[in-house]
RNA sequence: UGGGGAAUCGCCAAGUUGGUUAAGGCACCGGAUUUUGAUUCCGGCAUUCCAAGGUUCGAAUCCUUGUUCCCCAGCCA
């Protein structure tokens, strides 16, 4: 008998099946660990490593993390922590043109929000690939050494041409056979600042004819005198990332090297790079492995950096964090949170068929998981006055109203009913649809936690457009009396008293763009912009938000979900996001 | 017309050593509860696994032949 799975067992996916088989093969066995990465040298006679596996998560800072990183770094930590192991994070950061400080800090403050740590095993793993750069060039002279890799000194463009194409083999480079010497020399001359930038190049010597390009003698190392912002000018030569990647994973002693699948095609050179440096002595055994899984694609959404990015310049958007974008910033912006993104994670799952997930499996992941946490008020969005006719002209009462409907625990609110109040211009019909079930002349609705009234008529202006509704109150109906209990109605509405109402700016946002797929098969995204993704309203909001903090979330009844803006909410001007609206299942 | 991948319910996705009625989630559809047309709760939801052949007592799982989609010709990652 096998036992049954946990009840909350993650569902099986490809990446666990492999590292449940690297586990009972004992793939990783006896694998050595000094405490932090490095060569062979290093690890040799270093303690087994308490980490059953290792995975990393190696963003490049050149940009903001969105929710197609979220995935990957929900894979890579979750793994890591289902199976007793440990999520390094690391930055990748070989190309000092295109990365900055900003985006690493950046980087590090999501994946945080997140909820996850790179703290792990009594150490932080917290690594830079620029850190090895001083291994990377020492391997890569052992590789000239070796007759693996030699100085280039054609043009891009003659190796663009020399490379040959899909269906025809590239042609031997004239330097591809210089003595290993040359190479070395020449190579010590790039790193010394002897050539000008694209002169030359360092190339792995493979096989020009190979049906995988990958291998046709790819470039590992480049010329790029430009200041990186860890190392600023000590480099001038700076390896390129198929070279760089798997000796990072390795002297970090990863075990699953997980990235997406353009990738799958440069597993062969991965594992090139790492067999002849591990030959060489230069690199701990057992080695890393590399799998691939498929990106996330979510409808509606486009996560090109180069596109967001274009977004921001362009003042599409109000900057990385307009509560529309996709990124991680953004989405915390509008609302979002960890544990949302997570639940969404989960139960989009992982593998390797290329997929589009509805956006609306987003929306519902943060449904589910605000509507159990967050306490409820009422809005009016779009108000038209209510006036209680047969009500007091200055009284007013209390009412009471739970935080949360099923939280008594989370305590309660309170605020006033009088003869004048606010509600939705959307909760009065004078000739109603067939199924409507709220104020129409005639017909009985609840005033939520205050009164049942009776809709008596209204006042229209010159345009037919109603500016007032009338209403007669049942004295003996109010909420929480005994007498409530005596009325059935089909309707609630909530209402605000219009002399208490606090006014507030709400921003009702919307997808970004029209089209399922904005930017596949090179359409031009800008041109399914949604011109409705924002509306900005004046509202007016229940007066116990008065003070609530930014960054406060509240499900509006029957509205929806909002948070105060980060960025924007005052004490003395209250803005509200709509994170997201209720489902509605009225049918319009 | 090279190489590397992928095709299972509307959207995801288990299943991969061939073996009872093809997991699960989300959506959707019923019904119950409900002072949010929300939530919650019950119930339903692939004789079929890209197609067509074949092997077998038995195939989503093996074989054959096709089809469709994705990725690769940066001194980006």
């Amino acid at each position: 008998m096998s036992a049954a799975p946990p009840p909350d067992a993650p569902a099986g996916n490809f990446l666990r099946s492999i590292i449940e088989n690297d586990l009972a093969r004992g793939t990783y066995a006896g694998r050595a660990w000094r405490g932090r990465p490095g060569s062979a040298a290093d690890h040799a006679g270093a303690p087994v490593d308490a980490a059953r596996i290792r995975t990393r998560f190696p963003p490049e800072p050149n940009g903001y993390l969105h929710v197609g990183h979220a995935k990957s770094v929900c894979l890579n930590f979750g793994l890591a922590r289902d199976f007793g192991g440990v999520c390094h994070m690391r930055f990748d950061d070989t190309n000092p043109e295109k990365e900055e400080q900003e985006y690493v800090d950046g980087i590090l403050d999501a994946v945080r929000w997140l909820g996850f740590s790179w703290d792990a095993l009594g150490s932080t793993h917290l690594y830079f690939a620029s850190d090895y750069f001083d291994f990377m060039y020492a391997a890569a002279e052992h590789l000239i050494g070796a007759g693996h890799a030699y100085v280039d000194e054609q043009s891009a463009e003659e190796m663009r041409a020399n490379r040959g194409t899909l269906t025809e083999a590239g042609r031997d480079s004239p330097y591809r056979d210089r003595p290993a010497a040359e190479s070395l020399e020449r190579f010590r001359e790039m790193r010394d600042g002897r050539h000008a930038e694209g002169s030359m190049v360092l190339r792995a010597r493979i096989d020009m004819a190979s049906p995988n390009i990958n291998l046709r003698d790819p470039a590992i190392y480049r010329i790029r005198r430009a200041a990186h912002h860890r190392t600023g000018d000590k480099w001038c030569v700076y390896p390129m990332y198929a070279y760089a990647h798997p000796i990072e994973d390795a002297l970090e002693r990863i075990t699953h090297s997980i990235c997406t699948l353009e990738f799958e095609d440069q597993r062969p050179f991965y594992d090139w790079v790492l067999e002849r440096l591990a030959d060489g002595g230069l690199l701990a055994r057992p080695l890393p492995h590399q799998h691939e899984f498929a990106r996330l694609n979510l409808t509606y959404v486009i996560t090109s950096k180069r596109r967001l990015k274009q977004l921001v310049d362009e003042g599409i958007v109000s900057g990385w964090d307009d509560p529309r974008m996709p990124t991680l910033v953004g989405l915390r912006r509008r609302g979002y949170t960890p544990d949302a993104i997570r639940l969404f994670c989960d139960r989009i799952g992982v593998a390797k068929a290329d997929s589009w997930i509805d956006y609306a499996t987003l929306e519902i992941a943060l449904r589910d998981d605000l509507d159990p946490k967050v306490p409820r008020a009422m809005a009016v969005l779009d108000p038209v006055r209510l006036i209680i006719s047969n009500y007091p002209e200055n009284a007013s009462e209390q009412c009471t109203a739970p935080r949360h409907p099923h939280r008594p625990e989370l305590g309660e609110r309170r605020f006033r009913f009088a003869r004048e109040l606010w509600i939705e211009r959307d909760d009065f019909s004078a000739q109603p649809p067939k199924g409507y079930h709220r104020l129409f002349p005639g017909n009985l609705v609840r005033l939520r936690y205050g009164y049942v009234v009776r809709c008596t008529g209204c006042d229209t202006d010159a345009n037919g457009r109603v500016t007032a509704v009338f209403a007669e109150y049942m004295p003996d109906s109010k909420s929480g009396t005994p007498g409530s209990a005596g009325y059935k109605t089909k309707g609630v509405i909530t209402w605000l008293a219009a002399a208490d109402a606090l006014a507030a700016e709400v921003r009702l946002y919307d997808r970004l763009f029209t089209d399922p797929q904005p930017d596949a098969g090179g359409r031009d995204f800008k041109a399914s912009l949604n011109p409705a993704s924002l509306r900005t309203i004046a509202a007016w909001i229940e007066p116990t938000l008065d003070g609530c903090a930014p960054d406060e979330k509240f499900q509006f009844e029957r509205h929806g979900y909002f948070v105060a803006d980060r960025r924007d909410h005052r004490p003395d001007r209250a803005v509200f996001n709509r994170i997201v609206a209720l489902k509605d299942s009225y049918p319009r």
